[in-house]
RNA sequence: GGAGGGUUGCCCGAGCGGUCAAAGGGAGCAGACUGUAAAUCUGCCGGCUUAUGCCUACGGUGGUUCGAACCCACCACCCUCCA
């Protein structure tokens, strides 16, 4: 492919990029480039916001580059500065092996394993000395580090920072420069931390390195407000995420609880449509021509089929819509059985023991409510008890589900 | 080294002796509605089966008080300012 048809497919969906000119340079000489990307191996669990920069790092690769995915072992053993209120353990050099390797696990399935090279940057920087350190911090001042957007922010709201933090974006610097590497990625977050690579490759006398930022992803909770997306960038720990490993029902059903608004959010960056497609489905849903739902099921089996195949999709997608659209019963429920030391049992606590609800308090609270059906009969009094017997199909809400038989 | 401010439920945050299981917001849950697990509306949102009840909870430990998230002492952690 030509370097300017190379450089417009890079370019979509891409946030920040210095320097256009050289990156379009550097492709017209014609060689593989090295593309970096650094990855914290404590959190293993790939989710949906961790796919927008691969993808990305897959195009490269499918324009015939080769990715460097630099697992930060180092940086994991001095723990998260950013995690300050919550001292995080620090991982055993087992663990990070572990989720380095679970982690390149669930990210082959996006990369391309063969253009892909993996290291862990503790082989160079586990062996720096102090005066290295020292003499990598002389290259680089207090200033220009408070120039750092979160820094800046906390120091104004006299949140702490940590020296040690000050050096995070000169050790993640230095490993540019031990790669010699051509472009740098990662999501707008990290953009100060890849500028500091240019600064010190240059500073070492080194071409410095393109850098490119991927646009963070909102949360499935995330609202829309004037026009403004509002929420946190998808996590774990908030449980506002879809997993690259998470079952292909789960992953559809997740995304179709994405607000109407949010969807175009989630197809701009994860949808492999063409810009223009997904402009018509947009003013064909504005136009009430096309039902949004449709929009969103499209969107979701693009991606639960681009983790499971074609097929998973397809039986998630009939499976939702019995469930949720046509209110029948789901047909992979749970089988209990129940051993009663009585004839009957409260309705509460069985709910709460087959774990439909975490307590029978809220097993009770769910009755009052409307939500709990047996066998189809909608159960409302919170008293109530049921006899030996079964199997009965139990409902406490919308996803909760059970079958159990009473002996 | 000195002076001051702070630590509240899943998160943010109000409360500053009783009427506090603790305002408000977010998240979550249920119901209604719906072409969506969207939007909107209503309700719920510590636990204990039956409760104008009990237990647990406002950083930790003790204390004052008939009574403490609220007052006092000490401890821990965090922040700010002056050195």
């Amino acid at each position: 492919m030509k370097p300017e048809a190379q450089l417009a497919e890079l370019k979509r969906g891409v946030v920040d990029l210095h320097v256009e000119a050289d990156l379009l340079e550097r492709l017209s000489e014609g060689r593989p480039l090295k593309i970096k990307a650094g990855f914290d191996p404590t959190r293993p669990d790939l989710h949906l916001g961790h796919t927008v920069l691969l993808n990305k790092m897959r195009q490269f690769q499918d324009l015939g580059h080769d990715v460097v995915f630099i697992v930060g072992d180092f940086t994991a053993q001095i723990g998260d500065p950013s995690g300050r209120s919550s001292t995080r353990p620090v991982p055993t050099r087992e663990e990070i092996e572990e989720g380095a390797r679970t982690y390149a696990e669930q990210a082959f399935k996006i990369l391309d394993k063969k253009r892909t090279q993996i290291v862990y940057n503790g082989e160079w920087l586990g062996k720096m000395a102090f005066d290295d350190v020292i003499r990598l911090a002389g290259k680089y001042t207090l200033a220009r580090m408070m120039e750092r957007d979160d820094f800046k922010r906390r120091w104004a709201e006299h949140v702490s920072i940590s020296l040690h933090e000050l050096l995070y974006p000169l050790a993640q610097a230095y490993d540019s420069v031990v790669l010699e590497c051509d472009v740098e990625i990662g999501g707008t977050d990290q953009l100060f931390n890849l500028l500091v690579g240019r600064e010190i490759m240059r500073e070492m006398g080194q071409r410095p390195q393109i850098v490119m930022t991927t646009p963070l992803l909102e949360g499935i909770n995330a609202r829309i407000e004037n026009g403004k997306i509002v929420g946190a960038k998808m996590s774990k720990s908030l449980d506002n995420y879809v997993g690259v490993d998470e079952a292909p029902k789960e992953q559809l059903g997740k995304l179709m609880s994405l607000s109407d608004d949010l969807m175009w959010r989630y197809y701009e960056l994860l949808s492999n449509a063409p810009e223009a497609e997904v402009q018509r489905l947009k003013r064909a849903c504005a136009a009430g021509e096309l039902n949004p739902r449709d929009a969103k099921i499209a969107l979701a089996k693009e991606i639960v089929s681009r983790y499971h195949g074609a097929r998973e999709a397809d039986a998630a997608e009939a499976s939702w819509l019995a469930q949720f659209s046509k209110r029948e019963i789901p047909d992979d429920m749970p089988e209990h059985e129940v051993a009663l030391e009585e004839e009957d049992v409260w309705i509460p606590k069985l709910l709460s023991d087959l774990g439909l609800v975490k307590s029978s308090s809220e097993g009770r609270r769910r009755i009052q409510q409307g939500g709990v059906e047996i066998d189809g009969d909608r159960i409302s009094d919170p008293q109530a008890k049921l006899p030996k017997g079964g199997p009965y199909v139990i409902k406490a809400g919308k996803r909760a589900w059970a079958t159990v038989t009473l002996k």
